[in-house]
DNA sequence: ATTAGTATTAGTAATCGTTACTATTATAAA
DNA sequence: TTTATAATAGTAACGATTACTAATACTAAT
């Protein structure tokens, strides 16, 4: 009944590659650099194995806003910042203060809250420099 | 040079069904409704017009997770709750308390700070019921 | 070790939401 | 009106993800 989870050389690459990048990367960049040490692997194997690694809570899966889903190996608790120009994901440290008024706000909407989650959006600093070198005015 | 916005009838009737909705559609929700008053309307068409009324800022997207986009054609403040189970977005009144620490969270990453925006995430009452109906244990 | 059962794979096709293209039409200003 | 150009319908293209299938490779039990 319970399908257990073998760890087979596909899994294994994927998901070192997965913890030593730091980078939170889409399924094809983390496919481009696991072809580095498996050049057969599809990458259909890599989403499918995304999907399985994080389902049993091993990865995390970042399923914010914008187009592509990223993946984050790093599970100690932490926060994200989205560069909104180029779509990179850096860590933030520590974790957003929880706000008192949200019980109150959801408290008439009879919804059961499973997870009250803070996106920030910003620039990243190389995104800031290049767009400040072009400003026209 | 600046692009005048021409009222026409699809922008019009577009619009005035997000307005009346309340329901945060997708954009072939909205399609498939818009299309009970103008049958020939293309589903383009929508796309095209979410788009320049989002960017006008006669409109609000709702790019959060998911798969989908979702629009609002209230503008008036207030938050959303989605539910995890069947993707539906509802309003929560009122603004959530400003986090004293989320300057300070940021202080050290270089990051412009563009939005910080909160996503409530959870279950609403009909699939909670549901789900607690089909629980086998 | 050998076997057997089945999770997993590579490769490819299909799907889904969204965007781009193009010739034609409709709008708003002169 | 006339004119310039947004906007349209229809369709094709696109990119990310998922589904399919026959072949392979884990793992556990003999």
């Amino acid at each position: 009944m319970k399908s257990t989870l073998r760890m087979t050389k596909q899994r294994q690459v994927i998901l070192e590659e997965l913890r030593m990048m730091h980078t939170h990367p889409t399924a094809d960049e983390l496919y481009e650099r696991v072809r580095g040490r498996l050049p057969r692997i599809s990458l259909g194997t890599v989403y499918r194995n995304l999907e399985k690694l994080a389902g049993s809570g091993i990865i995390r899966r970042l399923d914010y806003s914008g187009s592509q889903m990223r993946f984050d190996g790093d599970l100690h608790g932490h926060q994200h910042i989205r560069c909104i120009s180029c779509g990179r994901i850096e860590d933030i440290e520590g974790a957003p203060e929880p706000t008192r008024c949200d019980h109150e706000l959801l408290a008439g909407s009879g919804f059961r809250l499973v997870e009250r989650r803070v996106e920030y959006v910003g620039v990243c600093p190389e995104c800031d420099a290049r767009e400040k070198g072009n400003q026209s005015s």
